[in-house]
DNA sequence: ATGCTAATCGAAAATCTTTTTCAATTACAC
DNA sequence: GTGTAATTGAAAAAGATTTTCGATTAGCAT
């Protein structure tokens, strides 16, 4: 019933009009049969046993197009980050400007009850979460609408 | 009523055996005072008016330092991640084992009541989130047990 | 005060990760 | 087949973070 990852991610590109290249179907390959998540050098490691000649930086541009097309999914980790705030409190998350990268914390999370779900359906011991908003503050909302803009940083 | 932020670092600092250096001092006041969230290298240009001779490597062993004791937090943002899956479903979490790094998906995060109360109380356009969870998976968990021991990956 | 010592520092080099450049190659629409 | 824009990989550049190691220093014990 259900289509192979790889076959959708195939269809994917065509869609987009992009070309299904080997190097790139090497990596689809590797993505699409990985039971774990894993990293641009791991799947360049795992993709050259079929097409050697691949270039880390094929990687990197086939892992853009498909998150972007979203056949591909980034797995965060709690440190994978490169920024850091006063804590105000113990807990807190942030919202954070994707335009001119204001954050606000906030503290009430409320994941408790998924959290404890989480738990009971799969057995994990949940410690730590990683939880993070973002979105136009109001002052770069009002900037886009004076300046029919729509643009994101960097 | 409230103490100072830094003066709580601070304290920190000894409650924990750790000496109050200058350059220490200097990298406190900038985070206790600053208004956003700062990178490393930023904290260090900053730092640096007040302490020219500091070294961007002291910067990262006290931001560690600082993470350990819960004085200062990471900010996340959605490219700030070194992993990739393949995403089964449009929508997709993870929770991580943060022993061996096993992954599981799940997608009913049930954000939206956090989402649209945030969106009320600060005009934020809420349009993205990363929600990681992080913990022993079950075989970790066992092993831990087995072997009486309790440490962390990496 | 003075001395002791473990903690800490910073320069430099080593490691990694990711991006940019650019000339050569290739998928694929016609 | 041919033409052309998309794609590729080597190499270099750019960035970020960690390791090394000899010199310095905070904080405690005389
Ligand atoms: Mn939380
Ligand atoms: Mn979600
Ligand atoms: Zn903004
Ligand atoms: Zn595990």
């Amino acid at each position: 019933m259900t289509m192979p990852v790889s076959t959708e991610m195939r269809d994917g590109l065509r869609e987009h009009r992009r070309k299904l290249t080997r190097p790139r179907q090497a990596i689809l390959d590797i993505i699409a049969s990985a039971a774990h998540h894993l990293t641009p050098a791991e799947i360049h490691k795992l993709a050259r046993k079929k097409y050697p000649h691949l270039g880390l930086v094929t990687v990197y541009r086939t892992l853009d197009l498909l998150t972007e097309f979203g056949y591909v999914q980034r797995v965060h980790f709690a440190d994978g980050c490169h920024s850091y705030a006063a804590s105000a409190q113990e807990h807190a998350h942030h919202l954070v400007c994707s335009s001119c990268g204001k954050a606000q914390a906030f503290a009430d999370c409320d994941l408790e009850p998924l959290i404890a779900s989480l738990q009971r359906k799969t057995g994990y011991e949940i410690n730590l979460h990683v939880l993070e908003l973002m979105g136009k503050c109001p002052d770069c909302s009002t900037r886009a609408v004076a300046l029919g803009k729509n643009g994101k940083r960097k």
